[in-house]
RNA sequence: GGGGUAGUGGUCUAGCUUGGUAUGAUACGUGCUUUGGGAGCAUGAGGUCAUCGGUUCAAAUCCGAUCUACCCCA
């Protein structure tokens, strides 16, 4: 397993072998969740549930069929889904009157219902979200987490009075995302898209991208601002405190297990996965070292060991296996557990235990005595570097140049006027997709790299994964 | 969207050219010995050769379609 040889291998690789996925199922693009993949999958979502749970929104769970009717009522959204909807043209035998389809995301299946809740200003903001599967024909090469047809999707969709107030809520969602990249330990920049490649119905969409060591962008999630695109066909209207009719303006901000795909890719190595604290099933993983003559003694500490950390609210796995330590190194390195604990006889003679952390491998001896203290703040520090580790990986793949020519395999960061014309010409000479421009206040001073008109925006360029 | 390669016990694979009893490794079960970085010996079980159809006395092998995976290009 070489990551930096060969990226698209080793990825493959890696996830069949940690046993994230079984890819096995007899349809394309729709892949077996085996437990270890789901955990992993389980406390992303749980981290995700308690974010928007602290910021007010309520989780919901709406219906997986649409009428078609419904989801044709909005023009640019159905033409931008159209191509890729599973149908269900038939109950039993019998052709049906109006075809359903499986929701490929859930605005068309939620509006018509948000309609009949909004009454008045008391109704808003409306901030619900949910988790739930959906289902997009994707066309191109499946990969597992990355690209597939059965999507694990998160979705929020809130509705608001006015604008403003639907902006404060696209503020409040990069605050989420904020939290969120550290518990995961994965950068990322929000990029604002072009309007050519802005979510079908949206007024804008930003971005939300980080990069592959192959130097290929993922998109992590997007968020949209909708202003009233979506309330005026589905007749989303409140009565304002001076009696008028008004309608919402709306928001929504989806991820998938695409962040899966990035964790396992971002923090992976040629041993295997790499896990951060927070999503990592087992955070610690203790292995005795028996010897002859001694294991019962040793048997008793590791078992001590355990329960202390367990009661310390460690998520922490005792590997009684009767195999050779060596291969439980081997397997739980494999498995990305960020912190390994060996104790044997030599350990406990000395009143220690072997700490070897799974991010960088190193190894050291801890006072048997202050182990909860030391592993809460091993765990601490190896989700800190991680992250750090990774933005360094990030920033170290963006290239600003003020040419299209002999574009290295990375993101590239160059000028552009913000024309739509420049704008196409930029993604056809340099064979990249334009990302989008930073929302945040990022300095620049350069030229548009097509017309040379003077610009203080910078454009960020990729190949998408 | 266009082109290419492939599918054989759980996994990887030999066999296909030239049709005739399906090969090996690994993983798995059991027993004994072992245990500070992938242990050893013995033994056992496991296969509608992706699916459907065709050719043939006979198909893993030849032909067609479908499904799935992977690679390259748009």
């Amino acid at each position: 397993m070489k990551k930096a040889e060969d990226f698209g291998e080793w990825y493959n690789e890696i996830v069949e072998k940690a046993n994230l996925t079984d890819k096995r199922y007899p349809v394309k693009g729709m892949n077996v969740w085996t437990p270890y993949g789901w955990k992993i999958m389980q406390a992303i979502d749980s981290h995700i549930r308690e974010e928007f749970d602290a910021t007010d929104h309520d989780e919901v769970c709406f219906p997986l069929l649409i009428p078609e009717d419904q989801f044709a009522k909005e023009k640019e959204h159905i033409k931008g889904f159209d191509a890729e909807v599973f149908w269900v043209t038939h109950a039993g035998l019998n052709p049906l009157d109006v075809r359903l389809l499986l929701r490929p995301t859930s605005e068309t299946a939620m509006y018509p219902m948000f309609a009949v809740w909004i009454r008045s200003h008391a109704d808003l903001p409306l901030k619900t979200y949910q988790i739930v599967n959906t289902f997009r024909y994707e066309t191109k090469q499946t990969r597992a987490f990355i690209r597939v047809r059965e999507i694990h999707f998160f979705e929020s969709h809130t509705c608001h009075a006015d604008f403003e107030d639907a902006e404060r809520q696209i503020r409040e969602d990069y605050d989420i995302m904020a939290h969120l990249s550290r518990r995961w330990c994965i950068p990322y920049k929000l990029l604002k898209r072009t309007d050519w490649d802005k979510f079908p119905g949206a007024s804008y969409t930003v971005g939300i991208d980080t990069v592959l060591p192959s130097g290929r962008s993922l998109q992590l999630g997007s968020i949209h601002q909708y202003e009233e695109n979506f309330s005026k066909p589905y007749d989303i209207k409140y009565e304002d405190d001076k009696g008028e009719h008004r309608y919402v303006h709306q928001t929504t901000y989806g991820m998938s297990e695409r962040l899966v795909g990035a964790i396992v890719a971002i923090h992976g190595d040629d041993k295997g996965l790499v896990l951060p604290p927070d999503v990592a099933t087992n955070q610690v993983v203790i292995v005795p070292v028996l010897a002859k003559g001694e294991t019962q003694k040793v048997t008793t500490a590791s078992r001590g060991l355990y329960e202390e950390l367990r009661r310390a609210g460690v998520r922490v796995h005792l590997d009684e296996r009767d195999v050779r330590p060596g291969v439980k190194y081997y397997d739980w390195e494999l498995k990305g557990v960020p912190l390994r604990l060996e104790l044997g006889i030599r350990d406990m003679e000395k009143g220690k235990v072997t700490f070897v952390r799974r991010d960088t491998g190193e190894k050291s001896l801890r006072d048997r005595a202050r182990a909860v203290t030391e592993v809460q703040t091993t765990l601490a520090l190896i989700s800190r570097e991680m992250l750090a580790r990774a933005q360094a990986e990030l920033d170290s793949n963006i290239v600003t140049v003020d040419t299209l020519e002999g574009l290295p395999e990375k993101i590239i960061r160059t000028g552009w006027c913000g024309g739509e014309k420049c704008g196409h010409e930029i993604e056809g000479r340099s064979e990249r997709n334009i990302l989008g421009m930073p929302v945040d206040d990022e300095k620049f001073t350069g030229s548009c790299v097509v017309c040379k008109k003077p610009t203080h925006i910078p454009v960020y360029l990729a190949r998408a994964m």
